[in-house]
DNA sequence: GCTAGCATGTAAACGGTTACATGATTAG
DNA sequence: CTAATCATGTAACCGTTTACATGCTAGC
């Protein structure tokens, strides 16, 4: 989740890493400082594994600044990381939303709309929170103020981000049927 | 986290491991099996702290099962975590909900609206997600399609449970002054 | 004189995931 | 016969948090 936000703004231009730090903090609906225990080490890995270089340079304040860039293996593996995201990015609502954030440097509609329908599906599963034996119960059902608050929230943005998802799959697909891109060969919407 | 599930699932009747997985499961969203190799070790710190006891059961299939009740010193933890949570559980959404399933357990209403006003606190700190130096980008200014949607799905979910929070506060601060539980010394609303 | 911002990093501890290991019963 | 369900656990690995460590500049 922090490597694919490495990733996605390098992608976009050369950062040092408290720039970055800065972008992550805001995305991950601020206020969660991304400790430096996790980025600098993340940067490591990802420059070990050759998806990034490091060059320092004199930097405005009196530290001299270490620019990150992506190198092809980094840009290919944030475009890796897209179009095949991990389980959690598919399950978990933060995830999602960062990925999302990235989403538009797949430059295939077609990919970016199999994301899409991949999270839709996750969502589609009615899921519940609580049983009685067995029985799922319905917010309407619960006498607790809170887990029917619970509930409720949680149904509310389940409705929204599956109306938006449905709509935007729909767009992608418009788009993509009425342009020059081909259906891609063997894409019977699995 | 899986922590106070443990705690909040076990104050409302002593379960033995595999059960307490498949409730944990079902909270967090459903189809997010609660690893063993997490579920296990946390039950050993919690009995280690002394929080609850293992009772071994000859169970329905061939092994026996172990039952775990909280200890006076568990329940206690539960009521500590839910009066004072962690950074976390105010900042992180997901944790906010599972908080919120076991909040009822506080028998203080104004105990209950401190913990709502926290999170309501932090989450009408203004938050955007891009900035374009220095200056936070709209939904509306936003080109790509999925960071627009992005803001605009993180956008909606805040405003219902922001008006959630409010409400339910207001409920509680109404129910304390109508009946007689005493505003507590010192609740000037810090 | 102090705090906030700029700027970088390391080390220990903690907790979670993944994979491994076992084994009986029941339903398809 | 095979998969799912019940039922328990361990060990290695990995990433995150927290705390530590340093130091300059600008504004209050």
């Amino acid at each position: 989740m922090l490597t694919l936000c490495i990733l996605g703004f390098l992608y976009e231009e050369p950062l040092h890493a408290y720039d970055l730090r800065q972008r992550i903090s805001g995305l991950s609906g601020h206020i969660r400082p991304v400790s430096d225990g996790a980025l600098y080490p993340a940067l490591n890995r990802l420059q070990a594994a050759g998806h990034l270089t490091k060059h320092t340079e004199p930097g405005a304040g009196p530290t001299p600044r270490n620019v990150f860039r992506l190198t092809d293996s980094g840009r290919a593996e944030l475009l890796r990381r897209l179009r095949e995201p991990a389980e959690v990015e598919v399950t978990d609502r933060n995830s999602f939303l960062i990925l999302l954030a990235f989403l538009g440097f797949l430059p295939d509609p077609a990919d970016q709309a199999r994301v899409l329908r991949r999270r839709l599906e996750f969502m589609e599963q009615p899921a519940s929170y609580f049983y009685d034996r067995g029985r799922p119960l319905r917010a309407a059902d619960m006498t607790d103020r809170f887990r029917r608050g619970m509930l409720t929230l949680a149904a509310a943005t389940s409705r929204a981000d599956k109306a938006w998802l449905r709509q935007t799959i729909a767009e992608l697909e418009a788009a993509a049927s009425g342009q020059d891109t081909p259906p891609a060969p063997g894409d019977t919407t699995r």
